[in-house]
RNA sequence: UGGGAUGUCGUCUAACGGUAGGACAGCGGAUUCUGGUUCCGUACGUGGGGGUUCAAAUCCUCCCAUCCCAGCCA
């Protein structure tokens, strides 16, 4: 990664950190990815992780990255051990800057005792609805508790008894003596310790009570010497906050929080609660079904980690929200695959063709390249006979205008092999085209003529008896519709998930050369798209996960014809 | 209707007072033993009204639209 030398494209973020850089602010950068552990990671967390290992790398500084672990309730090691598996394999190393804010949790505590004691802090006793009553709404403005004044020593002793479990949960709870009035309902004195008593993940049952958010991201920011702590829109108005914890305290730095846009993709959602639901409900099989937006999900697909960095790389990052185009991505994947993965053939529809003239018995071996993008690459054999399967759709009985695939009367290029012609066709009692019956031309062997013919079409082929049956899952859109934000009044989600998202081929065949395929590996069909090996896969039954089509411009030309 | 933010090709994103550029998607063409790849060409945009200025996407002003906030979630 250390090789990619590619212009960087300016952006606001970028832009502060030159200044910062050239003022003299900071001398180096110091970013931090900070999941929390209660959901898999998605593309829009690959985005910022991206955005901030990335931005490490091109400053020569350094990207933490810290758990933030402050809600036992909701999270759990299962979470810890995918989110670190996933950036790793998105090729991002953390070096010894692994962190969790479960770390930070006896200094967040000694802090929250100094503002207690500088009267900055109190005990309350309201309840969640009186908590909820007293904060006022967006228009109008809080109320001040009745607990609010309570003396110094009260607070502390209260504190103290809350961390040794005396109280029970809901009953109390630390608050940050603001502004009740303040028109942003953050700085409303707002909770920063609450009693859980849970088990947390790492800490085990050695805290009653569990730091929040506000409090516990700020402060580890600064305890790590962050400089600039990258966060979503959705946290611009705690900014006010997050300062105003680092200037009661006296924390080693004050970094600045900086805002960007999430990623929103089309045709999906990007929301872990939404994510878990599905995967809870069943419409797919896990956090890894190759339908998902999960890094997992990608993965299992067969996206590359490479695809996913050049994707983040090209949405950019900017403060207005947006939607990126599926197309993108696609475009992305196929651009890093078309260099590296190895062409092979696989027919999904068989139709027989027999090639007449061919001696009955014979088999041959032909030459093929490997990746016609990549010499290294090398050649493979490939063996041909007399009974071949093609693409049904390769054929057609009564072509259109500008076809140049198989049809009655018609020449065409068999990859790598020999110019047939159609002679005969063969149907079934439905009428169904059972068997295509060809000659071929002897002197055309590895797909070319001396004689300068013009042969424009060429098709993928499969021999009958080298055919490796492989099981096919061809993907589409989770969902019906590009933006699931704007769904109308009385509608859910739910109602517009793709029932066509996932199609099982099971009459797929491929060449002799796939029987050996191994879970993971990536390959380009012919003519058909990228497909990656699904761990499903066993000894007895190859699994492929189409991971995009090729372009198809014929197809498009059909489209926009009718 | 309080506060915070954001509006640039269909989409994403540059331009920071001086020719609105790039990418994806689209369209057209060339090359091609993948209707793939590659290459070339082409169309398309500053939310709106005022103002400042020789000059405005950029500065001022009014308006409009969209997003976020009333968890002891993050």
């Amino acid at each position: 990664m250390e090789n990619e030398t590619k212009t960087v494209v300016p952006n606001f973020i970028r832009t502060i950190i030159d200044e910062d850089l050239k003022s003299g602010k900071h001398a180096h950068i110091v970013t931090r990815f900070p999941p929390e552990p209660n959901g898999y990671l998605h593309i829009g967390h690959a985005k910022s992780i991206c955005l901030n290992f990335g931005l490490a790398r091109d400053y020569s500084g350094r990207c933490h990255l810290r758990f933030d672990d402050t809600n036992p309730v909701k999270e759990d090691v299962e979470y810890v051990d995918s989110i670190l598996e996933d950036v790793r394999w998105l090729g991002w190393d953390w070096k010894e800057h692994l962190y969790y804010a479960s770390d930070y949790f006896d200094q967040l505590y000694a802090y929250a005792e100094l503002l207690i004691t500088e009267g900055k802090a109190f005990v309350c006793d309201l309840s969640f609805d009186e908590l909820r009553e007293y904060r006022g709404t967006l228009t109008q403005p809080g109320k001040n508790s009745p607990y609010r004044d309570r003396p110094i020593a009260e607070n502390l002793d209260l504190f103290r008894r809350m961390k040794a479990g005396e109280f029970p949960e809901g009953s109390k709870s630390l608050r940050a003596r603001i502004d009740m009035a303040s028109p942003n309902l953050n700085m409303r004195d707002p909770v920063f310790y609450r009693i859980k008593k849970t088990d947390h993940h790492r800490t085990g049952d050695s805290w009653m009570i569990y730091p929040m958010y506000d409090y516990t991201h700020c402060i580890s920011d600064a305890l790590e010497m962050i400089t600039h702590s990258l966060c979503t829109l959705e946290f611009e108005d705690h900014r006010p906050l997050y300062d105003w914890f680092l200037d009661a305290l006296p924390v080693p730095s004050h970094p600045r929080q900086i805002e960007f846009a999430r990623l929103n993709l089309s045709y999906t959602v990007m929301s872990k609660r939404l994510l878990l639901e599905m995967v809870k409900a069943g419409h797919v099989q896990g956090w890894d079904d190759p339908r998902m937006p999960t890094i997992a999900g990608l993965r299992r697909r067969g996206f590359t980690p490479e695809s996913i960095r050049e994707f983040a790389d090209r949405i950019g990052v900017a403060k207005a929200s947006s939607m990126v185009d599926y197309d993108l991505l696609n475009f992305c994947l196929r651009e890093d695959l078309n260099k590296c993965a190895l062409r092979r053939m696989a027919v999904l529809d068989p139709l027989k063709l027999t090639i007449t003239n061919y001696p009955d018995g014979q088999t041959e071996d032909l030459e093929a390249e490997n990746n016609p993008e990549d010499e290294s690459a090398g050649n493979r054999q490939i063996k041909f006979s007399k009974h071949l399967y093609i693409e049904r759709e390769d054929f057609m009985q009564e072509p259109v205008k500008g076809w140049f695939r198989l049809a009655p009367g018609k020449e065409v290029r068999l990859k790598h092999a020999y110019y047939i012609r159609c002679n005969e066709v063969i149907k079934d009692a439905d009428g169904q085209i059972t068997e295509l019956l060809c000659t071929y031309d002897s002197q055309s062997r590895g797909g070319w003529s001396e004689d300068g013919r013009k042969v424009k079409g060429t098709l993928h082929w499969v021999s009958v008896a080298h055919a490796v049956p492989i099981q096919v899952r061809l993907y589409d859109h989770l969902f019906t519709i590009p933006d699931l934000s704007d769904i109308p009044e009385g509608k859910s989600y739910l109602d517009y998930i793709n029932p066509q998202s996932l199609k099982i081929n099971e009459l797929a065949v491929a060449e002799s050369s796939l029987a050996e395929a191994a879970s993971g590996e990536k390959y380009q069909f012919l003519r058909l798209g990228y497909f990656a090996v699904d761990p499903d896969t066993t000894k007895d039954k190859i699994v492929f996960n189409r991971i995009s089509t090729l372009r198809d411009s014929w197809a498009k030309k059909q489209k926009n014809t009718k």
